[in-house]
DNA sequence: TATATTAGGATTGTCGGACAACATATTTAT
DNA sequence: ATAAATATGTTGTCCGACAATCCTAATATA
């Protein structure tokens, strides 16, 4: 009988020291916040170099499982939704991802969200949504970049309240996809910060009184509001994010 | 007057090296399949040594920008809406996301995708739906693991009827999230095979009719239903991904 | 001539050692 | 006892070297 032998394993050492700290990241025998040997330390332990071996921590700095702490000493770090999303987000936009279906995408997902937040929005978060509010409400008219601030804020905001990470790595990334670009839409668009502000009281005002649907109406015509203005400041909704 | 000084930049080279390729490749300047130069010729140009270039080379590599090509050069790459899908849905896993979250996102998503794609789905992403139900309708019974596979295909192939590459993204990553864990509940859950059936063959009929509103109901019916599963199956649904 | 083989060169993967820069811990001086 | 100076440990960067691998081109063979 032919003996038949395993491939063998030739991914480069470097890649192997990563995936070897990050087995134990994600077994949890590495908890949070722990600090990892020196690369001395880590170069004795696997019988490597320290080229290698730092080669192997820049691949993990980068997925954001490790981080560079106190000391320098490299601390083990769980990713934050914050994170996701804005990894996420710069890929989508190398990836060619475009205004329309990022909006497309925004239109799809928030008044969604605007729904579920009618349904179990905690004071805490509401509060926090009437402050932004109150604060488009006394922006200085004219004050565009602002105003695009509160905006996103309204929308950020909302999707931490609602208490669920996976949902907030999303919506977060959206936010900052067209964070940037608002800027140039709300610069031309007459009675932005009206309509804006109108907005928001309407959507607060249904969240407070737990009405789903109303809250989901709002934030729908909010967005198609901002969608609009993209269309009159004439972006190209085909045009790559930046 | 006193003569103010910019903060010095003191990031370390690596982390320059890896910042001034990013700047052209998302500039432009360095399109999609681009060979970059060799390692010595990267020295040269920055003036650094070996050791520098290749560990800003590693941070690019994880972060999906550059990859290996034929002859083990560097090639430029943009992220691909399945690549992006799967570092985010790692990367919530990580930071510790639950089957609740996951399900109440996904909950969330999908009857309002199942919505849009009646609105617009083409005919031949109907047929790979089609295909997909079929499929599953000709699975042995018993084969818990193949009727899984319809069951995440069908999401995937709905998601990717889109044709929008940020919620294709976004779906991506949750049909990951849920992928494995769906084979528990399968397992356990009487009835599972006709049930899911029935779902899918509602939603595409649903599709081809263009009603809306029905494949929006029936998607939320069928995500219920696996919803329930997970309760059956007595999976906390507090408990974190894996 | 066309194809297979071989030799050569180019490039990456890994190693070892060295030193400066910086942060912490320890000792010394006031 | 507090502050300054020193010692120690760790990371960041450099240099040089060599094996492994892949590409290319010259060579041999049919």
């Amino acid at each position: 009988m032919k003996h038949k032998f395993k491939p063998l394993d030739r991914a480069p050492v470097y890649v192997k020291v990563c995936n070897a700290i990050e087995e134990d990241i994600l077994s949890g025998v590495l908890k949070e916040g722990v600090l990892l040997p020196t690369e001395a330390e880590l170069c004795a332990q696997f019988g490597v170099t320290r080229s290698s071996v730092r080669e192997g921590i820049r691949l993990l700095q980068q997925s954001g499982l490790v981080e560079r702490g106190a000391a320098k000493r490299l601390v083990v770090k769980s990713p934050k939704a914050s994170e996701i999303a804005e990894t996420a987000s710069r890929s989508m936009a190398l990836g060619g991802a475009t205004f329309g279906e990022v909006f497309e995408t925004l239109a799809m997902l928030y008044p969604e969200a605007a729904r579920i937040a009618a349904r179990r929005l905690s004071d805490e978060a509401l509060g926090a949504l009437c402050d932004v509010r109150d604060g488009l409400r006394d922006a200085p008219p004219g004050a565009a970049d602002e105003i695009v601030d509160y905006a996103v804020e309204f929308f950020q905001q909302l999707a931490s309240g609602l208490d669920n990470r996976v949902m907030l790595a999303m919506l977060q990334s959206l936010n900052l996809m067209i964070g940037a670009s608002l800027q140039l839409v709300i610069d031309q668009t007459p009675n932005a910060h009206e309509r804006i502000l109108n907005a928001q009281s309407e959507i607060i005002e249904a969240l407070k009184n737990h009405d789903e649907a109303r809250a989901r109406a709002w934030m729908t015509k909010h967005i198609e509001d901002l969608r609009r203005g993209y269309v009159v400041a004439k972006v190209n909704l085909d045009a790559r994010i930046l």
